[in-house]
DNA sequence: AATGAATGAGCGTTCATTCAT
DNA sequence: TATGAATGAACGCTCATTCAT
């Protein structure tokens, strides 16, 4: 299970048992908005699930919304830059730099935490000011993640061009999720898929043109 | 607007008061759902947005699952089989029947509607079975067409290979909502981005083999 | 005991239960302030002691600031113009007039409910606008009374003059309260200092004249 | 800024430390009091304001009743026998010594923190032992002094009629409070109203007979 | 077909208080 | 002396739902 990076996010919790609480905490409202969605997430069921009753959990977290801020941080962080290993490791090519990073994601989609928490993670950000932050926050990192990948297995595309082809990669590879996701319709197919995925992208990326960006395509 | 096209969903509602009635229910229930999210999505908010009481809204919807149940089932209506027109228009070739439909549903993603509507929908889908099966209703249309589609454009591709290549340009699609839908963060890149992916999926319709969509690419 | 009357300021309660209602909820909410004080004015207390459910409780009064408001104005109305049948009566001289009034005044000063009001009141005032403006209203139709008695018992005095002139008889009256009121520390005196106020403010309003009124006093 | 005599109230608070402490605790209750109503006296925010923490309140003050009754003592006593020295002071004579206390006395009733403190203690001593104590206690001393005024002023009067008289200047001031205190509807007459009041009293003072105290005015 | 009245459960939050450290 | 952690009760309020009219 993917572990919740604790960033020194929190005023309160100075002594190791409040640490031990705060995890308990975040560990707990994860699990909720996984398992029964954020309309699921109450500072009751946080309390419960937690081992601790309602007055400590707002001792911890004053209000609903410090708890989600501290909630959708700490499990962004967990998704954040770990890639950055791979791409160090040039014992690997760039193809398989790519690769690598490429299978990690999608097997992850596949993950119940995963499958569970983004389309909560998107749907909020649609109204919630402080998700929209914090996905904002991933998917920038992702998405510069991406562009210095398609640098490297083609620098002859020009930097907007490569940012505009990260950007429907990124879209693209989130699609996923809702279709060949945990439990999804398509799950089955998700290997095949995947494959379809990561051969189309390394194909754009070789020879994706800067006309063929621009140039529209409903005039065919 | 898109229109609500509300099917003979309900037992009640038999005059024409009482589908005009409906009609404003759902359609209040709609907005109500894609400006505020599932979580604003109250019956006491949609009978004021109805300009009826409370009352009256549960003669019409004894419980909230029963009317979102309806809202679902209506709105996705709204969304199904407006491509038939297009790919029986024979004047038009495969590809542009392609590039035709395409296009629509890429503009129709860049709409509030659609941007609010369906990450919603994709959470709810997660833990509510009306909203995952009517989704799968929805993406199941969309998919056979898609299947349609490339099988015009590709006979020689096998039936199943044009599933799974129909669901990579399916969750592809639809992840694009997210990024560069209404108000999203690259919002300024819909064109080339939506240009970069017709493309993509016209050269993977047309020139992908059976073997590379099963043959592992993590061993590159 | 003084009877509520309630205005038509509530947009629920069209009906006769409604007002019924209504009517508990504000008696309840009155009597609870009188024995309990402001701090004792739970939406939960005064649903028990309304005999209804807080959910009623808030099909009436959406917030608790609106209950508050009505009752501040219903308790407010049940005070108010009272003596205007004693200053029309013609059968009185306005020597007889302003007695009357005042024994009203300071016997109902000693019930109660108007000891156990308004220093509740007046504390509140100062935080809260409603209760400020209500107290107000309140106390500017009773200045108003004042001048208008004060102009019929001693014609010659300035307009500006009575105005001073009522605030002093106002304050000293509403004073008496927290003194003479019901199970107060000097209470056995109610009767005597009652003579003495009264005693006083005739003479004041018959003999005061515009130079004692201007002139500091602590220069004697 | 009237300063809080801390008498020896507690049984903690033995070191400079200590005192230093509870001073600030009471400073910080007495201005929230001000401030914000009774109603916003919460431990959480004495604690605050006074730079502690709420475990350490708790230390000096085991529960909010203690503190309360604290409170209400200390500011009762930063009210209290300050006039001895004007009484005391044979330089003037009783009707100056009159003036001058009065003249103190109403001009203090414009400051906010009596105007805010007063209402305040009015509305609980209904409710809450100590405080009708303590409030009993000021006004005593403050009756006290009014009869010994009184006495010199007129020394005919018998002590019944003087304790009589006194009580009702007393309330009378006080009921001032709610009228030209600090922000009050009438503050623009305090200076007119002040020398109304003082020339009202005095010349009770020196002219109130007997039985004009025990005979019943309405029979007028 | 529509409204008004009422309920019971649950929400986020505040709060006085206790206690170990 | 002082803090951090925790509890339990209550707060104002929202809500889905029921039902008589």
């Amino acid at each position: 299970m993917r572990q919740l990076k604790i960033r020194h996010l929190q005023k309160k919790a100075s002594s190791k048992k409040g640490q031990a609480t705060v995890t308990a905490i975040l560990n707990a409202a994860r699990s909720l908005v996984i398992e029964e969605g954020y309309a699921g997430l109450s500072m009751r069921a946080i309390a419960t699930r937690s081992g601790i009753k309602i007055g400590n959990l707002t001792y911890y977290y004053a209000s609903k919304t410090e708890l989600l801020a501290d909630l959708v941080d700490a499990v962004i962080q967990s998704y954040v830059g770990w890639w950055d290993e791979v791409m160090a490791d040039d014992t690997l090519s760039p193809e398989q730099q790519f690769v690598t990073i490429l299978t990690f994601i999608l097997e992850d989609l596949g993950a119940p935490e995963t499958t569970g928490f983004f389309p909560e993670l998107w749907a909020l950000a649609n109204h919630e000011k402080n998700a929209s932050e914090a996905m904002g926050y991933l998917y920038q990192l992702e998405h510069d993640m991406l562009v210095e990948m398609i640098g490297r297995l083609n620098p002859s595309l020009g930097l907007e061009d490569r940012k505009i082809l990260a950007v429907h990669i990124l879209a693209s590879i989130e699609g996923h999720t809702v279709f060949i996701g945990y439990r999804k319709k398509w799950t089955q197919y998700a290997k095949p898929v995947s494959n379809i995925l990561i051969h189309s992208y390394l194909s754009l990326i070789r020879s994706l043109t800067h006309e063929e960006i621009h140039t529209l395509q409903n005039s065919v």
